[in-house]
RNA sequence: UCCUCGGUAGCUCAGCGGUAGAGCGGGUGGCUGUUAACCACUAGGUCGGGGGUUCGAAUCCCUCCCGGGGAGCCA
């Protein structure tokens, strides 16, 4: 048996394959059936005048993701989609497939997500969820490249980190617990131990979102290094995405084109990647409020941006921007302050360009033993809970960054796609958890 | 939670007070190289549910349900 991408290697020799009836086109005493095995889409052409009329009759009426086992001669040609097809000589039925709901047509999104386990045969799905394996690996390259500690952070917690943010509440035994929003405390602890550390985890969010940005799952990379300040932390973040995007442009120019198609402005946007180059603009929040007040935005000094407001900005730059230095009374409790102004946090957003919006927010975390504690009060967090992660600045205190980066967010940038629902298999969304 | 748009054939939609429509998909037939093939014929409907206005409601009003887009919040 062969696999369909394997093919080019086999020109001229007869081979058998299995696969599902992706499409089929006729003509005369011709029959082209469309075989898909995951790994590509071969052409099968059956001719009247060659092969018996039981398989000719067969290949007449295959439905549509029927599995057959087919069997001929592979040969070079311009005609066929992918340049190589197949002369059948037999055909055997293995597992019949009648209304197949996904038909080669238009459909709407919420008949797609409801058959989200049959959507992901199509070409489109196929391109988008390459595009993340690849982005996947290439991330953790990137970290195992840098001697990177892979920690993996638990995903029941006792308690949320931030907060404020809504958590999934779960019932552990005759306790409650929470699922977790993020796995950064808990590779605040790894760094002290490994130096250098990253995760890639599910984070949850119970938020009822409903935007092209929001999952209520979303897999989460949060690297957390030891004896890093903020200004080197910015840098991660940039080497860490021009590799990425690079490794994509370079192993997926095919997936990104198809999923360019029919999308305004794609090849604009493609060309914007391939020139993507350091450093990125860096902003600090005071400046971002300036030049919004510059552009007629009435805004105040300690307010926060809204979705207008970040386009504003990213869009004033043709690359990604690093926003830093946020005002502290809305900062989370882990951020560290800002010596030269105590008023801000040591922190960034990076907004990626084109109107994507947020996709990585990271800082540097207090080091000083007093300042946390403080800051825990102000924010009226209970103390209990978090005394293991005090331990770290009782026990040897280090100055330490890290960020936290959503793959799908950042799968849906660089693809162009609108929705970040179709970067991920199965996604999670406000009122939808099938299949 | 709020704002906004929508629900009509298996799918995508048109119709917006007066006999329920199209394209695709399904079925049948035709065509010896198709590229979401094409051509002809054909089957297919409780117009999201309930209530109201009207001689008459898919169409207007009320209400509920479901979905899309967006806001806040965030990655």
């Amino acid at each position: 048996m062969v696999w369909i991408e394997e093919l080019k290697e086999h020109v001229g020799k007869e081979v058998t394959l299995k696969g599902w009836v992706y499409n089929k086109r006729d003509s005369g005493k011709v029959r082209f059936v469309l075989l898909r095995d995951g790994t590509g889409i071969l052409q099968c052409v059956f001719v009247d005048t060659e092969i018996d009329k039981e398989t000719y009759g067969l290949a007449d009426s295959l439905n549509q993701e029927a599995v057959v086992e087919v069997s001929g001669l592979v040969r070079e040609d311009t005609r066929a989609p992918g340049g190589v097809e197949l002369t059948a000589r037999s055909l055997k039925l293995i597992a019949d497939s009648a209304d197949y709901p996904i038909t080669p047509k238009e459909h709407g999104i919420d008949f797609l997500l409801s058959r989200r386990h049959l959507w992901l045969r199509s070409s489109r799905q196929h391109a988008l969820l390459r595009c993340r394996d690849t982005m996947i690996r290439t991330f953790h390259e990137f970290f195992g490249d840098r001697g990177f500690i892979l920690v993996d952070p638990p995903m029941i917690t006792p308690t949320s980190c931030e907060g404020a943010t809504t958590l999934f509440e779960i019932k552990y035994f005759d306790d409650v617990a929470y699922l977790s929003q993020s796995g950064q405390l808990y590779m605040e602890p790894a760094a002290a131990a490994f130096g250098k550390v990253y995760c890639l985890a599910p984070s949850f969010r119970a938020e009822k979102s409903k935007t092209r940005r929001h999952l209520t799952e979303f897999w989460h990379l949060e690297p957390e290094v030891a004896f890093l300040d903020l200004e080197g932390d910015m840098e991660l973040a940039e080497d860490m995405l021009l590799f990425v995007v690079k490794r994509l442009l370079e192993r997926r120019p095919d997936e990104l084109k198809l999923l360019g198609k029919k999308v305004e402005g794609s090849e604009e946007h493609l060309k914007l990647l391939e020139g993507l180059d350091k450093p990125f603009y860096r902003l600090s929040y005071t400046d971002a409020v300036k030049m919004l007040n510059d552009n007629g935005i009435k805004m105040q000094w300690g307010e926060k941006f809204g979705a207008d407001e970040e386009a504003v900005i990213s869009r004033e730059f043709d690359r990604p921007v690093f926003v830093h230095r946020y005002p502290k009374a809305s900062a989370p409790f882990y951020m560290k302050e800002d010596h030269a102004d105590p008023d801000v946090v040591l922190n960034f957003d990076l907004l990626a360009s084109e109107g994507y919006g947020e996709i990585i927010g990271g800082s540097q975390r207090e080091d000083d033993l007093e300042k946390l504690k403080a800051a825990i009060q102000r924010q009226k967090l209970p103390r209990e809970p978090l005394e293991w992660y005090l331990d770290l600045r009782r026990y040897g205190t280090f100055e330490h960054s890290g960020f936290g980066i959503g793959m799908e967010r950042t799968l849906a940038w660089i693809t162009g796609v609108h929705h970040i629902r179709e970067t991920i298999p199965y996604p999670r969304l406000i009122d939808r958890i099938y299949p």
